[in-house]
DNA sequence: ATCGAAATCTGAAACGTTTAAAAAACTTAT
DNA sequence: ATAAGTTTTTTAAACGTTTCAGATTTCGAT
């Protein structure tokens, strides 16, 4: 920046001036900044900038695995409002280790980053005044428990609903579910809506229909053939997550039964492999790009409201899934 | 900082002194020191250290698309490595867009990064002095065109002939192939795999055989369409990346055409779907994680080198793809 | 007690920006 | 030509660290 103060033939404050668009500087000036800025390929020191200003412009995410095609896709969105908003974003993986997520979280707030998406793995942490203080937090897909705002997740109890809703339609009695780990409300939510879904219909939750997974592709192999090698084994299964799912469907071809022909299958997350393999999936859809979208802009608004000292509550953003129908799924004999 | 000083009745260089471990100040002081710590729930600023030591400690890694399973596979490979070295990571995601990229560079230069790990989406563009100059860059994945060191990649040609043969060694004569963006070195270099196995094997590349996808999921769909529907059709595919396979098995639904008995199918990239629904795909099995651990290393090597003003020269590391038979391919009829 | 050396601590400058206040350079009206 | 007003430019202080040179304390030996 001296530098190119020097080869203009000016002082650093117009430089910066330029730099910042602000009016006051004349056009001629103006230009030879310009110039002597591309001359020597300069490019402002954000980290300077940032120390000064207190604010980084950068916000982080915490996801509890990469690895799962949902959250990239949400990450899409996210990333596309940020970018309009001159944002940049530090992706971080907590590897559904409540360790690690607190660690990523003193290490993002050292970084100094504006603000925080995350998806915990840890719903038992109080992310309260100590956490809360150090700057803002928006929740996404899972609901820390007793959090009741700042947050945008999809309407996991509706979706699970709906799920169980169009297998019993389709005449289904014996619903077996894979849930996840229900200590994550993404877990406990669609347990809930199953429940209602069968409740509603007078149909008993089977004890050994209850399957408890924790969102992992060997939870998925393990409870299918749990659920198919009993004497009574289900003729249909709603399993809670994508990678559940793709363990279920190698328990199915392990144990060489067919889908839907023998059983049934509706899956949590849509992705592009349910579409296109065979079976072709029925699954229930997030609205992944707009969860993150939605949840930036949130952020957004926080951050700007702190910033002008304005009050602003932010409540809980229930987003809509959607049910798509495909041949996984078939009515009952 | 002043805080604690004043807290713990020390100077801000004696705070400085405990949180970087020097040695040279009494237990008594360190004792005081990480007390005060401790009741103000200080975190160390690290924009101001960043500015100060002149480096981050965080690199940025630029991909076409986290969407692919793909990037983020070797992503959790960097991830571990950094962390192991106390680095950062700055996700982006370029959309295949080369203004994109270039846009991100400088961003990532801006926010004075210690180094960059890029999956370019264009191979014209001139990474030399110019970009060079600024940070140390290890490729990804795609070689840029003339680059010949500072990069991890599979031996795509290796695993390009190694699929075709496969598939040759099961009496196909009528093998296809859909390409990706031959721009990019793994479009071209998969294609080279393939034509060195077919050229071996005595067998002619029909040019009716041989189409060009962009490594989309919709180009699969179109030149699946297109290959199946010739009066005399290809009994195998090789299809070169996941998103195109994926087109590709739609399209074969479409037409009602069993894989593998009327067409046997290898793809590229294997991940968890392709083992678990039907047909079970035969696939090239990329090293995603020793890929982005390799990288993160070659990375550190020179960040490093460039510290101590040591010369180093890194080659490019080609990392060994795996063929995986499954059920997607079968003996010709 | 005093000295010298070793151990420990501190003051102040620097890193590359932004910004308020002060200074300088132009206008225009007299 | 000058005063007053307006526009443009510069000076200098700050942001939160690290670090080096110098200052202070501690301690063993005399």
């Amino acid at each position: 920046m001296h530098d190119v103060a020097r080869l203009a033939g000016v002082s650093i404050a117009t430089v910066s001036s330029v730099i910042n668009e602000k009016n006051g500087v004349s056009p001629k000036r103006t230009a030879s900044v310009k110039d002597a800025m591309s001359k020597l390929d300069y490019h402002p020191d954000l980290v300077a900038r940032s120390l000064k200003l207190g604010h980084t412009k950068v916000i982080g995410m915490i996801v509890p695995d990469v690895t799962n095609q949902y959250y990239p896709e949400v990450m899409r969105g996210v990333e596309d409002e940020a970018r309009v908003h001159g944002y940049q974003l530090m992706l971080c993986n907590s590897n559904e280790n409540p360790d690690q997520e607190q660690h990523l979280l003193s290490m993002l707030f050292s970084q100094r980053v504006d603000g925080v998406l995350l998806a915990s793995s840890d719903s038992t942490a109080v992310y309260d005044r100590q956490i809360r203080r150090r700057f803002p937090i928006v929740f996404i897909d899972r609901l820390p428990s007793g959090c009741t705002e700042r947050a945008v997740i999809t309407n996991n109890v509706q979706a699970a609903y709906d799920a169980t809703r169009h297998l019993i339609s389709l005449g289904h009695k014996r619903i077996a579910i894979i849930a996840g780990n229900i200590l994550l409300s993404t877990g406990s939510d669609r347990v809930a809506g199953y429940r209602q879904a069968m409740q509603e219909a007078h149909l008993p939750i089977r004890e050994e229909y209850f399957r408890h997974g924790d969102f992992t592709l060997e939870s998925g192999i393990q409870c299918g053939l749990e659920l198919m090698n009993l004497k009574n084994p289900p003729t249909a299964i709603f399993s809670c997550n994508n990678k559940m799912t793709l363990g279920l469907m190698r328990s199915l071809t392990e144990l060489n039964i067919s889908c839907p022909k023998k059983v049934s299958v509706v899956s949590f997350d849509d992705f592009e492999w349910a579409a296109n393999f065979t079976p072709q999936l029925t699954t229930v859809s997030q609205q992944t790009y707009e969860i993150g979208k939605s949840a930036m802009q949130m952020l957004l608004r926080i951050i700007n409201s702190e910033k002008n000292k304005t009050q602003n509550k932010e409540d809980i953003l229930m987003l809509q899934a959607k049910l798509l129908v495909r041949d996984s799924t078939t009515r009952a004999k």
